[in-house]
RNA sequence: GCACCCGUAGCUCAGCUGGAUAGAGUAUCUGACUUCGAAUCAGAGGGUCGCAAGUUCGAAUCUUGCCGGGUGUACCA
């Protein structure tokens, strides 16, 4: 039996208990995890619970104590309870029968449920403006998401993986107004510059990156220019002209270094729905009748917001600058980005009655296929697959758009009752921000005022923040560095994938570790760091234990070390579990266990820091464990295979774990 | 004004639905490479959990008030 099955009867078990013996229903019984091993491996403080229900019920004052003795000897009659401890004033500590344990989970799967489909769930994230490169607050956005992915996925879930593309919008209108009126460009003109771009190793993104900056600045003197912006957007959003046509060229080359960037970091997507086709293919107009019918939207014939259909909003009043009410659509017609929003949700939930277009975009090189949405029927080789209608999304955005994200879920929410305020999850994160020292050393000029501040806002208007790429070049440089100072043996090429490898769990951890709701204040040498909890730690645990079993014979293989185990006595195997120096084998062998429920916790909470704070944990325990026992020289043949069976249980727990927050193990570092 | 987030070791952060002696990393100091790899391990010092009341057998965790920091409240997204 797992962990996890195992908590599963206990619990039952002392439910129908407090039920039989004290006539109490409990509803939920908490489980812990002692803070010690020698405290037990699973504790129930359900007898404090228990006293005061009693209390309550039959004002009859019982002793903690005397309740967990009733319950212990429920209890014991499992079979997989080695024995079970009263401690302090009522805990109810269960033992496990080590070797019983070690016996049954020696083989078994880290993970047993990943692969088990159910109803799909679709999670977006990224969706970076596609105007410019990315910057390590929107590589946030990205891992979490990605991550909380490959979460879902390890619990048993279908996932679909969305990267919504706003490429008619104020941003790449902003884009599009520097390459026709500060640069003068045609179209062909800007496809002849991104050749030249790419032929001299630049790309097109950073190039965007600098144009939309200087765009920002010449609004700030130029009035005229800023004129351009509004016409700019209308026929962008119009479509079927010159300026739309090459505010799609812009847009889809953006689209793809994004996509080149998140890639490198093993982040993919299955389809990339596109905002002009929520217009063109009707999507709005259609949720905007089911909320005009539904009377969620009203219009509003006078005061600020006359001419604009609106959603109230309660939860807060408005002020003297603004209205509590969220405006959907703007006096001039056109809809807002949190009503394309709400259209854009219901199709995510299949409840919208329409669909998109499909068009194949591209392939991965792990042969995983990407999609993206069309204003026509197109004829593609192959079955489209069957996107959105999602049982359950998640929207993976900045906690500043809380907002708006909860003007979406109750519009959608009025449309769809039944599935209700529960079935769109808006999974916040604080930004990523810069330390003054970092901004400076980036080469921006701070005021006496910006420097006293905790930290500086990324602005992509001013061009101020740490491009995705430029961060993984200097990590794969320094990590390029340290394997060529320990493997100058190795091919290049050899050498090159490791530092990538090492790059991407470096960055992947660092953005992982804080808990979403922390903002990160980015610091350079923190975020370049290989040392203490940081990716690479937890890397070079899997990779030394994966050193130990290239160099184990045949005879004290995983397999046949499991086989000696099977073949002798359980008391044999006890006597070395329960002994003083065999206590840390027990910790390593259930800690490796716990990554099933971890992973479960983490999906339960919406928090991958949850997994990466266990993984460190595994990866530190390891490393204490690899320290302590010499498991090739160990001479004693019972021991031996004991302690190979355990090291193999934490690898692979290590090497799922790390899997699920994408990060790979090398081979050597 | 209103809404949301944060305040825990010098610094950066964990602390699960209230539970056991509040933990990591980093920095500082000390020790460990002839060993399955030292990108590692061990030890030491370092805390009025912002302040104050309340609920409770029990509070870093829940409630209220206050102080300090941040974000949002756009006919931007």
């Amino acid at each position: 039996m797992t962990i996890t099955e195992i908590q599963k009867v206990l619990r039952s078990a002392i439910s129908e208990t407090a039920k039989a013996q004290f006539g109490v229903d409990i509803e939920s019984i908490a489980a812990e995890t002692p803070p010690k091993t020698e405290l037990g491996d699973i504790a129930f403080p359900v007898a404090f619970e228990l006293a005061k229900q009693i209390k309550v019920a039959t004002g009859e004052k019982q002793n903690p104590r005397a309740i967990a003795e009733v319950l212990k000897a429920r209890l014991e009659t499992f079979d997989f309870v080695g024995k079970i401890e009263i401690a302090g004033p009522g805990y109810l500590n269960v033992f496990f029968d080590r070797s019983k344990f070690i016996a049954e989970n020696a083989a078994a799967n880290p993970l047993p449920n990943a692969g088990t489909a159910s109803a799909k769930i679709c999670v977006e994230h990224t969706s970076v403006n596609p105007n410019k490169a990315a910057h390590i607050g929107h590589v946030r956005n990205s891992v979490l998401g990605d991550t909380f992915q490959r979460i879902l996925k390890s619990t048993g879930k279908q996932v679909e993986v969305q990267n919504y593309i706003d490429n008619t919008g104020v941003q790449v209108a902003d884009v599009v107004v520097g390459f026709m009126f500060i640069q003068n460009m045609t179209l062909e003109a800007i496809k002849g510059l991104d050749t030249e771009l790419t032929g001299s190793g630049q790309s097109f993104d950073y190039y965007c990156w600098d144009l939309y900056a200087r765009v920002g600045q010449e609004y700030l003197a130029n009035e005229e220019l800023k004129s351009k912006r509004a016409e700019v957007l209308h026929l962008i959003e119009e479509g079927g002209n010159e300026t739309a046509e090459l505010a799609d060229y812009v847009a889809t080359r953006n689209v793809e270094c994004i996509l080149n960037t998140m890639e490198r970091l093993s982040i993919r997507y299955d389809l990339l729905p596109r905002e002009s086709e929520i217009l063109h293919l009707h999507f709005w107009d259609k949720a905007f009748e089911q909320m005009k019918q539904l009377g969620v939207i009203h219009y509003e014939s006078e005061g600020k917001q006359a001419g604009c259909w609106v959603m109230p909003f309660e939860e807060h009043t408005g002020d003297d600058d603004n209205e509590g009410d969220k405006i959907l659509v703007r006096s001039n017609g056109t809809v807002t980005y949190t009503g394309k929003d709400i259209a854009y949700q219901m199709w995510k939930l299949g409840i919208l009655g329409l669909d998109f277009n499909y068009k194949y975009f591209h392939k991965y090189a792990n042969g995983q296929d990407v999609w993206i949405t069309s204003p026509q029927v197109e004829q593609n080789e192959g079955a489209i697959p069957s996107f959105g209608g999602g049982e359950t999304i998640y929207n993976v955005i900045d906690t500043r758009q809380s907002y708006p994200q909860e003007v979406v879920k109750k519009g959608v929410a009025a449309i769809s009752p039944e599935r209700g305020e529960k079935a769109s999850i808006h999974l916040a994160y604080e930004m990523v921000a810069l330390s003054p020292a970092a901004a400076e050393e980036l080469g921006f000029a701070l005021s006496d005022e910006d420097r006293k501040r905790p930290f500086i806002e990324m602005s992509g208007r001013k061009g101020l923040g740490v491009k995705a790429d430029d961060l993984i070049d200097r990590l794969e440089a320094k990590a390029l560095a340290e394997v060529e100072s320990r493997h100058a043996d190795a091919t290049d090429e050899e050498k090159q994938h490791i530092a990538h490898q090492l790059a991407v769990g470096a960055l992947r951890y660092f953005l992982l570790k804080f808990t979403r709701n922390t903002v990160i204040v980015f610091d350079f040498n923190e975020a370049l760091s290989f040392e203490g909890e940081t990716g690479c730690f937890c890397q070079y645990s899997a990779v030394r234990a994966n050193s130990i079993f290239r160099k184990l014979d045949e005879t004290n293989s995983v397999e046949s070390s499991e086989r000696r185990l099977l073949a002798c006595e359980s008391s044999e195997i006890d006597a070395i579990v329960n002994s003083e120096t065999g206590t840390d084998i027990w910790s390593m062998a259930i800690l490796a266990s716990r990554l099933d429920e971890t992973v479960h916790a983490a999906a339960t909470a919406n928090e991958p820091a949850i997994l990466a704070k266990y993984t460190f944990t595994l990866a530190k325990a390891f490393n204490l464990f690899y320290h302590n026992h010499k498991i090739i020289a160990e001479a004693d043949d019972t021991k031996r295979a004991l302690l190979v069976v355990v090291a193999d249980m934490a690898r692979r727990s290590l090497t799922a774990a790390l899997d699920t927050l994408g990060i790979e193990v090398p081979m050597k570092m």
